[in-house]
DNA sequence: CATGAATGAGTGTTCATTCAT
DNA sequence: TATGAATGAACACTCATTCAT
C-alpha cells in the first residue's frame, strides 16, 4: 500500500495522489486503506519516514574510525544514492511534507541524521569553520540542492554527481 | 489580481490559493479573473514569469567588463536578494510549476538567464572546469538550495548568506 | 431549497436527509447549495429557525389585553396548528437539532417563545401555581407530547386535539 | 453486548452509535455481534423490548383490586421510574425506533402495555370519559412528554416529578 | 463458534470553470 | 466588459455488512 502510494505520487505527482488511486493501484479497496492508516496525512508521513529511514540507516552505518573526509564522502555519497534512488519520490514527498503539521516521528528521524552529519562535520580533521551553526543546515542544502536538480535533469551517474558534490561542500568548508 | 495571487499564496500556501480567493483578494470578481487568465495555471505561469524577469534583469545589468569572480559574486548577491525578498512566495512558486505543463515563456526566461551564468563562468579568469557541462545547473543548484533553505529557516541576513553562498560556489569551481 | 430540504425529510426521515439529496430534489446542483449554506447543519438549522418563526410570530400576535385563561387557550391553538401543519417534519427537526451544536438563533428564538408563555402563565386570572419554575416546562413538554403523538397516530381534526390539549394543561394549572 | 449498546447510545448519541463500536466496548468481534443479531436493527429493536419489558412487568403486576386512582397514580410512578432510570437512553431508542421499520414484537410489547393503561382508566371510579378513544394515547403522551422533558432538563427527583405528572392526567381525565 | 480484515456504496464538502445577464 | 450564481467531477473519509480462516 505505501509501495503503491509511492508509485502514484512518482507517476501521477501530488494532483494524482488521492486516496482513492492509492487503494486502487494497492489492489485494495478505499475501506482498507483506512483501516492501516488512520487518513491520507498518515499515509504520506509513513511514506517520509521509510524513506528517511533508509538514509539514517545508511548514514548511521558509516564506519566512525574513519577520518572527517573520508566519512564525508561516504555520507554525501549515502546521501545521492537515496537521492537518486526515486528523486521524484523524493522530491514530492519533501514539498507534502511541508503542508503536514509537524510528526513527532519524522522530526527525530530528521534530527538523527542531521546529528550525524554535525558529529562528521566535527571531526578532528575538519576545519573549525565546520562546526559553527548553519554549517550542518548549509551542507544538507548543497547536498540536497543539487542532487535534487541532477534528478530532475534526469541524471542517473551517481559516481559524477557525487564528486561534484563532494568537490562543493569541500569548497565551502575550506578543505 | 497578479500581486493578489501572490499574497495569498504567501499567506495560505498552495491549499488556500484557490481562483475565488485570488479574484476575492483583487477585488474582482471571478468571472473577470478568467478574461485576463485562461485558467489558473496561467495565474500562477504569469506570476512565475514576474519573479524570474525580476531576477533576470537585475542579472543582465551586470556590467559585463568586470572581472568573472567579481561578477559571479555580484550574481550571487543578486539570486540571493531575489530569493529572500519574498522567500515563502518563491519556494511555491518553484513547487507548483512542476504541476504544470512546461511554458514556453517561462522556458526562454529561463534559458535566457541561464546564459548569464554561463558567459560569467565562461570569463577568461574563470578555471576551465567552469565551462564544463553541468556546472552551470550545478551552480544554480548550489544557490537556489542554499538560499531556499535560508529562507525556510527564516534568516534574513543576506550579507552573512551571500558569502556563504560564495564560498560554496568558489569551492565548487576551485577558485 | 429548504423547502426540498424539508420535503426530504418528511418523505425519507433523517436516512434520506442528505446534502445530494436535497440538491436534486431542489433542483439545483450540489455545490449551488452550498453557496447557500456553508454546510448541512446550515441547512437544518436554518429550517428549525423557519418552523420556529411561524411559532413565535403567531403567539406574539395574541392580543394581550385578554384574560389569561382565553390567551392560554390561544397559544395551545397555535402551538397545535404549528406541530399538526408538518407533523413529521417538527418532530425530525426536534431529533435532529439535538445533534446539532447550540445556535445562538435558535436559542434566542426559543427563549422569545419561553417567554411568552411565561407572561400569559402570569397572567392576573392564572393560579400562583402557574408562575413556579418548571411550570412553563411542564406545560409546553403537555402540549408538544400530546400533539407530537396526535401527529404520529395521523390525527388531522385540530379543533378536537386543542380542546384535549387545553384540558390537560387546564387541569394541570388547577384551573 | 445489549449493555453494551445502551451505554454507547448513552455516551455518545445515535452519532457514535455504529456496529464497531458496540462490539468493541462488549468485547466482542464485530463477526460475533452479526452472530447473535442479524443486523444492527436488531440489535436496536432488541434494546427496545428490553426497556420496554421493564415497563410492562412492572405495570402488570399493579394490584387490579385497588381503586381506578390509586392504580393510576401507580402506573403514573411507574412510567416515571422507568423513564428516569436512563432518560437519554429512553429518549434516543424512542427516536431511533421510528426509523426502524414495524416489529411484531414491539408492537406487542406497546399493544400490551397500553392495554394496562385501558383497563385502568376504564375502572370503576373514573370519569366516563376516560374510556373514550384518544384517551388512553393521551394520557401516555402526557407522561412520555412531561417526562421527557424533565430528563433532558437533567430532573432527576422522581417524587416531585411523578406528582406533577399525576395533577396532569387527573385534570385532563377530569377527577 | 469466533474472528477481524476486507468491502464499497455513500457521505459531506471543495473548487476550477462556465455563461446568462 | 464585468459579474457571480451555477455547475459537477472529484475528494477524503465512514460504517454496516460479509466471509475466509
Amino acid at each position: 500500500m505505501l509501495e503503491a502510494a509511492a508509485h502514484i505520487l512518482e507517476r501521477d505527482g501530488l494532483d494524482g495522489y488521492s486516496t482513492n488511486a492509492i487503494a486502487e493501484r494497492a489492489g485494495v479497496s478505499i475501506g482498507s486503506l483506512y483501516q492501516y492508516f488512520p487518513g491520507k496525512a498518515a499515509i504520506t508521513r509513513a511514506l517520509i519516514l521509510r524513506e528517511m529511514t533508509v538514509l539514517r540507516d545508511d548514514i548511521v552505518g558509516i564506519d566512525s574510525t574513519l577520518g572527517g573526509k573520508e566519512r564525508l564522502e561516504r555520507l554525501i555519497s549515502a546521501a545521492v544514492a537515496n537521492q537518486l534512488r526515486r528523486p521524484v519520490l523524493a522530491r514530492l514527498l519533501d514539498v507534502d511534507e511541508a503542508r503536514l503539521p509537524p510528526d513527532e516521528n519524522v522530526d527525530r528521524l530528521a534530527a538523527e541524521t542531521a546529528q550525524v552529519f554535525q558529529e562528521i562535520l566535527a571531526a578532528a580533521d575538519m576545519p573549525d569553520t565546520a562546526a559553527k551553526p548553519y554549517v550542518t543546515g548549509d551542507v544538507i542544502a548543497i547536498i540536497r540542492g543539487m542532487v535534487d536538480a541532477a534528478g530532475r535533469r534526469g541524471e542517473t551517474n551517481a559516481q559524477g554527481l557525487v564528486e561534484r558534490v563532494v568537490r562543493a561542500v569541500s569548497g565551502y568548508l575550506g578543505l
